[in-house]
DNA sequence: TAGGCTTGTGTAATCGATTACTCAGGCTCG
DNA sequence: CGAGCCTGAGTAATCGATTACACAAGCCTA
């Protein structure tokens, strides 16, 4: 039974045998009332029978809407935003759209390329995460011909936006650390520049600025890395003034930093408490278990989809929205410091 | 500063701009090498004062292709398929293509559905990962009406697949245990009657029949997750025969286990050497670290995007092919067992 | 110098759907 | 009984690109 290579089978042929006029058939499939039943019923038999489904891009192509989404992330590789995709995709299931996922690979130019390329109309909506937006990315945003969603880190451009207060969490995180004993603090940051890096720096420092705990020391990370971190520990952890409570910027970094700790033999939590941000699956894998920040990505995922697909039917037409969400702190091992 | 609801730039106004018809602008998007030096110059010219972009929809309705691939998975959330993803990704984009992802959540009648709406033409091609197969999963995969990839098991139904020979990587990991010294080996597999769980059983038998070792006991799990995992180790590790060495079926599954024989104060690799399956993230997170085969997910996924590209282009027009690809075995400190 | 070739460009058909417009027939109402 | 309205269905324009075909101009050759 070899197959053959498959004739197009377009509404006109199902048009001609069923006997009825190209619109008819239209207007059955698309649900319009004003059909009767007769032709009605005769359009359904004979697309059940040559198997027929409306082409796709002739249907864009008229209706200007393509039913896709579009996700791009700077790292499909990075597992807290595998949440993102996951959260997105359910969301665009359900509204019955197709999602598309691209990456940027971080680089700007990248990110705006693919900003650039919405002028093809191939999607209907965009989700993006960012962790650095320059002139050119702001000004592609703010004039994209589709809705686009930010997830991330809020900006001055009027664009939608899903965000979290990632200072106040951060800043949450010192105030368990030092409840918890710890009386020294320091933290492991991502690369400086990047908006991620400075929020959580904000929060790290308006936590001890909170509680006068003193500061031994901030480092920047190489990048996100676990071997970033171990890096910055390995670092950080042999001087007098060792810190007993430390705050890494994310999980990552974090198992760096654990690493580190089992090479030089230094106990978590007993003789340092550590945390971490973004609560990923490693958080809960890795030993000592990771106390970690929640950045909730996949209720902002879903929210940003919820959001993107009124943009798109028109049900929200107000200017961009700002939508924050809580972030949660899940306590694990790594800061029971009472418990070792 | 507020955006004018973008005109639509067209074809036809590149073309009426510069005093050219659309044929030529055409042209000269399209690298036609025919066209005079001077209209060349003038679209180009016009084509960045205007801002232009080709619509998508209306390119591949009239070339008959959308640019445009699609990745089913059963399960977005499982961190081995995210190698997948990352992978077809970069083939994607370097073929210039986009790439969409869908999610049948491991139900076969959501696999059926992304099947037959292949016939939306919104995809030229599609790769999938499944790990079963009824009768009219198969029937829509060889009728489908643009090429398709599967990454799984192999099947007897005429169509490509990239598989790896996960009971000859299986049996290695037997052997690996025997070398170290394991004289009582047990399993720990997934849900009985899914294709990865034979496969896995097959190797595992047939690597203790090799050494003459005696098997303690084989356990499925209630499905593929770390609980599962805990809850066969802790049935099986308080028996008498308890086993040196146990094989996972799959990463989390060893998670699972390693989670019990802390709790149970069974050392690893010490009192019981532990291998997982699929060398995903979590193995090199984990303490101890864990000792896992990899089936090559990102490899494959490289593989399958390659040669759906050439079927799409007509490069390969032969029979459907079986591609293997080989396993390897990371060891880990869950398994040094001379090392303890 | 006429006929044929090459080159460069324009005209218009085409891809496959949706939908504005048109029209025929049956109904109501003055 | 005829004007006006409603219903149901068909005709054809439309979306925006690609490309087969036509054709004009310039060049070469016999």
């Amino acid at each position: 039974m070899v197959s053959i290579p498959h004739e197009r089978v377009t509404i006109l042929a199902v048009a001609d045998r069923a006997g009825v006029s190209t619109a008819s058939v239209s207007r059955v499939l698309n649900g319009d009332e004003r059909v009767g039943l007769e032709i009605r019923q005769k359009v359904h038999s004979v697309v059940r029978e040559l198997n027929y489904r409306p082409n796709a891009a002739a249907r864009s192509l008229r209706s200007q809407a393509t039913g896709q989404l579009a996700l791009v992330v700077d790292d499909i590789a990075n597992p807290a935003y595998l949440e993102i995709v996951a959260a997105l995709q359910g969301v665009a299931q359900e509204g019955s759209y197709r999602l598309l996922l691209q990456s940027s690979g971080g680089s700007e130019a990248e990110e705006l390329a693919i900003l650039e390329s919405l002028g093809q109309r191939y999607t209907d909506g965009l989700i993006m995460t960012s962790t650095r937006f320059g002139p050119d990315v702001q000004d592609a945003l703010s004039t994209a011909p589709v809705p686009v969603v930010v997830i991330g880190s809020c900006l001055d451009i009027p664009v939608d936006c899903i965000t979290v207060d990632a200072p106040e969490g951060v800043r949450g995180v010192v105030h368990h650390l030092v409840d918890g004993g710890c009386g020294r603090l320091a933290m492991v940051n991502g690369p400086g520049g990047t908006l991620p890096a400075r929020s959580r720096l904000d929060g790290f420092l308006a936590g001890a600025a909170d509680v006068f705990t003193p500061i031994s020391a901030v480092l920047d990370g190489r990048d996100w890395t676990r071997e970033a971190g171990r890096e910055a520990a390995m670092a950080m952890l042999e001087r007098q003034d060792r810190p007993d409570g430390l705050v890494c910027a994310n999980d990552q970094l974090a198992l760096g930093v654990l690493d580190a700790c089992h090479e030089l033999d230094i106990g978590v939590p007993g003789d340092l408490a550590v945390a971490g941000v973004d609560n990923t699956r490693d958080a809960s894998v890795c030993r000592p278990r990771l106390t970690s920040l929640d950045l909730s990505f996949a209720e902002r995922g879903r929210i940003a989809g919820r959001l993107l697909l009124d943009r798109i039917s028109g049900a929200v037409a107000d200017g961009p929205q700002r939508i924050r969400v809580d972030t949660s702190l899940h306590v694990r091992e790594s800061s029971h410091l009472g418990g070792a």
